[in-house]
RNA sequence: GGCGAAGUGGCCGAGUGGCUAGGCAGAGGUCUGCAAAACCUUGUACAGCGGUUCGAAUCCGCUCUUCGCCUCCA
């Protein structure tokens, strides 16, 4: 089986090889860190989560690079725009070192609930200046970057392919409905900054060859990618609004400087909207992922998330976050349900549903295909276990490395299983068990004495306490209610 | 002005020429002391108008609408 990958680049799906066989890299856009993060951040590195996860599924060992950008980057390309971060800092009256490490830390906090593997390198932008300023001693040797009065220019005309991307080829053209004033002493409007000399208040300057200043916006990815996946990497992503500038400024400065194709696959996510518009920290309308952690399960909104596809916009609402909820559960059901189950002899042949979620995954990522072979799966595995001869010891064994592998392993949406207790842990655990043994025989005993006032009682009582009970026809189950 | 994406049943959301997507919600049912869970049954969906075709949600054209990018942004 083959896996298709949609290149940005391209326009369409192509077959995936890595570069080098076994091996691939991977390089995907960090957040900048002035804020916490938001349901649109969850969405691209849930997505490309995915892609890790799946990737090594497929066998290959992947190095997956992903940056943090702790260097403010202006909110415009006139001079008198603001970092971000510095602004931040000032607001809260503190360092921009400060901000930038206290966010980062929010973020990962917050990728961590959604169960967002952590990248095999994550560097940082203030980390890499160095690399940043060989970068563009290199492109100005080579004549594609220029300075004038401390600041370094990249000279778009100097890099036939720019645009290409995006499609924003004739750079004329664009210059009609630009929305920003250009008056600077640019070649051309075109061109962008890899250098800016800073000014006499700004916080985060660095001594260059050309002035004390501060590294352009689209710098850092190229540096670090370069520095750590090589000059040609297999895939880089990122969000859809990355694609230019910044995709195209990185493009023009990698391949202006090594001569080499810089990104074999680039993939883009789409945005997160709400009521139709996109979410975004100017707007005023992204939903904070802590907020929304404080009220739903982070894996609910992972599951969400990886419910519509990638490339497609996901609109937020409170009610489509709850119908997830009430679905993801219906899937834990299944895998709790087959953890308790004991084997019987009827045969259930998990292949085709391998097979399915498999060519969906291959299929350039289709999670939301993937999770509907999931939920195929658990509807055909409970008809089978409502039999009364239940499913065999293999068929049994099969379906739950098969829900482990596709739900855990790879989409992430069911969380680890039964995790081992050792410890005071174990003892806590061991206790609460032989405590609800006891109930639930005490239970079954006024329920054969049809003491149906007392075992209600015990039910909704436990229920209080955020334990769940189920009778079922091996007798009563308990759970530790979700969400709770 | 330029570049690009999209309009699917009450809601979310796949699908790109003929074959049930899936989930949530709703209705009815099986099971159950009652719940819960599970399962079964149940929906004249594809923005509009033309065209191509034996056949179109799916291809082509036009119209309408929405959204993203062209400023930092996942």
């Amino acid at each position: 089986m083959a896996l298709f990958i949609y290149n940005s680049l391209a326009r369409t799906k192509q077959q995936f090889e890595p570069l080098h066989p076994g091996i691939v890299s991977i390089y995907v856009c960090g957040p900048t860190v002035y804020g916490h993060a938001h349901l649109g951040h969850a969405k691209s590195y849930v997505s490309f989560d995915v892609v890790v996860r799946w990737l090594r599924h497929s066998g290959y060992r992947v190095k997956y690079v992903q940056n943090i950008t702790d260097v403010g980057h202006l909110t415009d390309d006139a001079d008198e725009g603001e970092d971000k971060i510095m602004k931040q800092a000032l607001l809260e009256k503190t360092d921009p070192m400060e901000i930038a490490q206290f966010y980062t830390r929010s973020f990962y906090e917050d990728m961590d609930s959604l169960g967002v593997l952590r990248p095999s390198i994550a560097p940082l932008a203030t980390g890499h200046i160095p690399e940043q300023i060989e970068l563009v001693k290199t492109l100005i040797a080579s004549g594609h970057a220029y300075e004038v009065n401390g600041n370094v220019y990249f000279s778009v005309a100097s890099f036939p392919g720019y645009g290409k991307l995006s499609g924003r080829t004739d750079q004329e053209a664009q210059q009609a409905g630009a929305r920003v004033e250009v008056r600077s002493d640019k070649r051309h409007p075109s061109d962008f900054a890899i250098w800016k000399k800073a000014d006499e208040g700004h916080l985060m300057k660095w001594v260059s060859p050309w002035s004390t200043g501060y590294p352009g916006w689209h710098l850092e990815c190229s540096a670090m990618s370069m520095k750590y996946l090589g000059e040609t990497i297999d895939i880089h992503g990122g969000g859809m609004e990355n694609r230019f500038p910044h995709h195209d400024c990185e493009i023009a400065q990698s391949e202006g400087a090594t001569g080499k194709p810089y990104v074999r696959f680039w993939m883009h996510n789409n945005m997160v909207t709400v009521d139709g518009i996109k979410m975004g920290k100017s707007l005023k309308n992204s939903v904070n992922l802590k907020e929304l952690f404080r009220e739903n399960d982070p894996l609910a909104i992972r599951f969400f998330i990886l419910q519509s596809h990638y490339r497609s916009p996901l609109d937020f609402s409170l009610a489509a976050i709850r119908a997830s909820t009430t679905g993801l559960e219906k899937l834990r059901q299944t895998r709790k349900r087959l953890n308790e189950s004991t084997p019987g002899a009827a045969l259930f042949d998990t292949a085709p549903f391998v097979q399915r979620f498999s060519e969906a995954m291959d299929d350039d990522f289709n999670t939301p295909i993937a999770i509907a072979v999931l939920f195929d799966f658990s509807k055909a595995i409970n008809t089978a276990l409502d039999r009364s001869e239940g499913i065999s010891e293999e068929s049994l064994k099969a379906s739950i490395d098969f829900m482990e592998s596709a739900g855990t392993e790879v989409l992430g949406i069911i969380g680890p299983g039964e995790t081992v207790p050792h410890g005071d842990m174990l003892q806590t655990q061991t206790r609460l068990s032989r405590v609800m043994e006891i109930l639930i025989e005490l239970r079954a005993d006024a329920r054969r004495q049809k003491n149906f006032a007392l075992s209600d009682t015990i039910r909704d009582r436990l229920l209080e306490a955020g334990i769940e009970i189920k009778d079922t026809k091996e007798g009563a189950s308990w759970s530790n209610k979700t969400g709770a």
